[in-house]
DNA sequence: CTGTTAGCGCCTTCAA
DNA sequence: TTGAAGGCGCTAACAG
């Protein structure tokens, strides 16, 4: 149709249509008033006749601000960080951001070349949930953007982050299961090199504190890092002679793995477990699942983000951390068909 | 530390440290062979002090490539579009190009915008989930940007995409039913504009016709959203004197709702549905789902989508279609607790 | 109300 | 082996 070079028609383009430069253009698509209504209307008319639209990435060269805040996600398929994803970008778009999301796949090692990446790309500010313990390629982001630390906290940078209780909610979770009388709990947890693993054990271990309780150090076992390992580490646990007589899992997926051996064994054992999940209340097992809203975490990290984007280097807010509530979610009956306890809060 | 304009050191700010153009720079940092070993060394160590990082943004200007693609999904929550995007993000990738996405969150209305906004952004390609039935917006689009539509058919496009057998899905695993000498199966379908609703059903009806049977319209229910309004549907279902031996469900969501809906009420029907999902082998329930690897579209609609990016505009290869393949799995036992027959396919 | 000039950060082309 | 000029598409700042 028209004569284009490879990136489309320019504002130089609708400006020869509808015969004026190409500033007016610009300033007809920035509903500048100071433009007549004659010349805005063929404006308009050429942009459509064109099919124009307008290029983003020479305006952000132009303005110096890309209008992108990059997300940095460990594993997508978890419906933990899709939900964290949604969060952030439903605040992002509120205040006029867009969100570009990276996905490190449990590789540690790939973090820093993502973050990296997105920097070139010009995000105004990182989300970032740290994959592995070293923090310092986002030091070094710092020097370029503000970072904002999502489901663990820093690790020598000072910076925003929000956290879920994790102590809090394991400590009650727990705390359920001594309640009833349970006083062999097997711990079946992630690498304690996370923060949120070691969070929630020590929360479990307090739990048993309270309670007066010592924990068997033969039922703990950590390290695991997805519902396979979980379910051989149950399996193995089942089949010991000094068998637990309650589980404690430290995410959805340990527990997925936990209940898949469970009822591959055919045993009903009272389970507690970090995130609820899809199916948890129908399963006829009795599960006490520390339930929070994975979306708030990524709204609340979009809002600490875009708050320090409105402020001036100068007076930047001292850095934050923000808790998002957890609570805890009984389902299910004893083996015996008799109902749990009453629950301490419910769906 | 040095004196920088808002955007961060540029390659003008490297060159004068390192005490050479910029032009210079731009060559270390491009690997162009034609730089002196002595002058690398001291443009590397000035982009070290510095913390610089070339901006891809005005790169991309100047060079006339974002290298990005970008992704549009309706609903970033179910874990079939979170392993589209991961399938997508792998082949992006890959071949270096780096994933954009944006969510409509349900609102088919919304989808137009987000399609904009990407071309806005300089995407070179997009890979788009139709939210609605609608899609004159992508054959905009198609005026600057190939686009290749995920799971669901073209309408008046003339576009690639990448499709699963909903068909031979639907037909299968409704057969299974049938073989088993249930005649009386519900169908619980989302709704029948929606591509995979309509192709679903006709693989229904034909399984049925096939075996002789005849579906009774009063078990068809259609119109779907979500797990909830599934869970209801299913209730009601239950509770009708003439009520069904057997479920078909045409996708995850809502299998889960009635799924819930048999476990609260304690009744044990043969379910058959689209999509497998977690945990589902181990409910104890008779189920027999069509699965199928979603990360697979994504890979596949990348592929073809960067094939497209590779040719000039005069040798586009005509539109393609691609189809992946399903795989009946059945899972748990009848509820007198004899196995299902010798499963077909399994894990 | 509208146009001209200049430059955002980078890279292709040409010259030294 | 290196540098200078010019321009990718857009828009502030200043004319007119």
């Amino acid at each position: 149709m028209t004569a284009r070079r490879a990136g489309g028609p320019t504002m130089h383009d609708v400006g020869k249509l509808a015969q004026v430069s190409a500033m007016t253009v610009s300033r007809v698509l920035k509903n500048d008033p100071g433009v007549s209504e004659a010349t805005r209307e063929r404006v308009f008319a050429a942009v459509d006749r064109l099919g124009y639209r307008r290029n983003e990435t020479a305006r952000s060269l132009r303005l110096g601000g890309s209008g992108m805040i990059g997300l940095v996600v460990t594993n997508l398929a978890n419906p933990f960080y899709s939900r964290l994803a949604l969060g952030v970008q439903e605040v992002a778009t509120e205040y006029g951001f867009r969100m570009v999301l990276s996905n490190s796949a449990e590789q540690a090692d790939r973090e820093p070349g993502l973050v990296d990446g997105l920097i070139d790309h010009q995000v105004e500010g990182l989300i970032v949930v740290p994959a592995g313990s070293r923090q310092q390629h986002l030091a070094a982001a710092m020097r370029h953007v503000p970072v904002v630390l999502a489901a663990r906290p820093p690790a020598g940078l000072d910076t925003d982050c929000v956290l879920v209780e994790d102590f809090h909610g394991a400590r009650e979770a727990t705390a359920c299961l001594l309640a009833e009388g349970h006083t062999r709990i097997a711990f079946l947890g992630n690498p304690p090199s996370l923060y949120t693993g070691a969070e929630r054990l020590r929360g479990f271990w307090a739990a048993h504190d309270e309670a007066g309780v010592e924990p068997d150090n033969a039922l703990i076992r950590q390290g695991l890092v997805d519902a396979a390992t979980a379910e051989a580490a149950t399996l193995e646990l089942l089949g010991r002679p000094d068998a637990p007589a309650a589980l404690f899992c430290t995410n959805n997926r340990i527990s997925q793995g936990a209940i898949r051996a469970l009822l591959k064994s055919d045993v009903t054992l009272p389970l507690a477990g970090f995130d609820d999940f899809d199916l948890s209340d129908v399963l006829g097992l009795p599960l006490t699942l520390v339930s929070y809203d994975a979306d708030e975490i990524g709204r609340e990290a979009a809002r600490l983000l875009i708050d320090r984007l409105g402020h001036k280097e100068a007076e930047q807010p001292p850095s934050r951390r923000v808790t998002i509530p957890t609570r805890v979610v009984r389902h299910g009956v004893h083996a015996d068909g008799r109902p749990l306890g009453p629950p301490r809060t419910d769906t």
